[in-house]
DNA sequence: TATGAATGAGGCTTCATTCAT
DNA sequence: AATGAATGAAGCCTCATTCAT
């Protein structure tokens, strides 16, 4: 088996049990159980259960980032262009579950916590994460200066794109609601409309 | 000491420890501590480091529920009730962050997750969180029938409500950005605005 | 069963299993056993493994230091003296062959480097070792003034009298001889001739 | 490479790693890394760790008779001979302090007294170290017959003339003293002082 | 009622050794 | 002969919970 299958078996089998049964269901055994390999080997991969949990983050960052760019076309009207971006990071996330479960988990977690005061303190290489925010966050400063949105902070206006869409897709995973393209069309121009002068 | 005075300290203890520290950061050691009391004295109080957990969340919606009800005045116009109740809420929030933060906590996380299974399942009485939710929910129905909000089911409004208000609050505890009263009322309109039809 | 006696009890079962089977075979749990407590009961009395080491370690110079000091006249002639503490170290050392044993294995170890380093720095405030110490150096600086005792460096003057006491007692307690009075006296006679000019 | 460099490189890769970081310090990775082998490659010169352990010490033992041996003259004064064993052996230690610390790891230490179990049990073939001793014996015996050396067992008079010249060694190896030739030939003649009738 | 010492299961990690390549 | 990835036993430590006082 080459040696990046057993990393990925390691990182797939994190994302699954954290995103089924939290960071306290995923002691290292059960990943390693999960991934059929022997827990001593989680230590060839990786520096620590700490780094695993990160560097899964990281990753699935970087898949989020990479599905997003696809399609987008710099070049299409401001409003065009954030339904679009809503749009597929909503989808991203409901045909993803595991992936936003994780994702959720980690925010809310001493990692996550840990990982913002990182960014705020720059202790981090420019990642995909940021690469990722750099597009909405050119996408917000044209609209500013358009006028075609509101005159807010920059973390106000992904509040009131984001808050939206992750509560969304909390309750369509947890079975609360069920999207499908109409609802989902739906959501991303309600986003809009609060973002819209 | 009264007996509900020791109750009291552990749900305080349990609070300010939680959520600077996370449940991670809050053995029952640390807790009993915090309180002034012995770590046995909590299975005095509470059957389980878990229902302490649970019953905390409930005592802290609660709290919230009170608070959004002084005030509330059901004969106003629609707009103006929703500004009250989510003006009402990220102020309650901003000034309760010890408890935004708990409640954070608690939903990521296997408690909030039970916690949800249990709604699910109606595995509990009628609670505050469910009456809080019904003025939404009937302000929301008043809304449809009345044609001045979204079409949408009622978890989707729900999560357009909701969610900016939630990032918002976490971003300004956090110290990403400084809220005011003025930012405040921009935030609700804006919500407003991803609801109204 | 009073605090003490538990935190005696421990250490007790630590130098047993060090003396005996070495660091290498006086795992927690081995410990734990021995002293006839739970695995975890250890941390309630020591913060760490490595604490109940040193702490042993420290407690069992206190206890040579009181040995020594016990029908210590400083009046008496420098000989006299010496001969004395000599004496009186030897036959510590192998009527108590496990604290032996224990002082051996712990001066070398990653323990042993640490706390010389910390005496070196001055990290640590007097202990008895220190005054132990102090007994031999005012000795040795008496004797060095007085022209009895050869001109040598101090740190020597203790090789010379220490290093033939150490390896002597190690094999008595090995068993390759059987010390009697008349020679533990001979050898610390033995010892003042390297010394004495 | 010819089959004995690798060995020889692991012996010497475990010298210093043990020497510097003691047996703790050295696990079989480090060890292999430390050699330019892979860690596997250990089992195909050594059928164990331990056994690559006691090996080496030896090994080292053999280099130490070697060195003795040169230049000793058995028809010289036996105080002389003394002389030349005690300050050969002084100046070995201090000159090759990497093989004094190693050697010094392994008496104190589960290698070590399983060695000594051995050589109680005669459980090994009349190793150099033992050929290294009879010179000693032979010099000791010869003494105790021409009444020059005290009347003292044999073992007895290998701690005097030994314990102090370790003792030494590891306080100049430390850095607590630095020997030159003339302190070493003092330290000998100390040595012969306390041995002498 | 309250205490807090004691418990022991379970978590993360290291490392000597094996074996397919 | 050599490699080094994989193994899994064993080590140290934490913590929710119990129970004698």
């Amino acid at each position: 088996m080459a040696r990046d299958d057993k990393r990925e078996l390691l990182l797939q089998a994190t994302l699954e049990l954290v995103a089924t049964h939290g960071f306290h269901g995923a002691p290292c055994a059960a990943i390693a159980e999960q991934a059929g390999v022997a827990a001593g080997t989680i230590y060839r991969y990786f520096e620590s259960k700490d780094v695993l949990i990160v560097e899964l983050y990281a990753e699935l960052e970087g898949r989020i980032t990479t599905a997003l760019m696809s399609g987008y076309k710099a070049n299409q009207p401001i409003r065009d262009r954030f339904l679009h971006l809503a749009i597929g990071i909503l989808k991203y996330f409901i045909t993803h579950s595991l992936e936003f479960k994780y994702i959720e988990q980690f925010h809310n977690s001493p990692y996550g916590t840990a990982h913002r005061r990182d960014n705020l303190l720059g202790n981090t290489e420019s990642s995909d994460a940021v690469r990722k925010c750099d597009i909405y966050k050119q996408l917000f400063t044209e609209g500013l200066e358009l006028q075609v949105i509101k005159n807010l902070p920059m973390p106000l206006l992904f509040d009131l794109a984001f808050g939206p869409i992750v509560s969304v897709a909390r309750n369509h995973i947890l079975g609360f609601i069920r999207l499908d393209d109409a609802l989902i069309e739906q959501i991303a121009e309600a986003c809009w409309d609060s973002l819209k002068r």
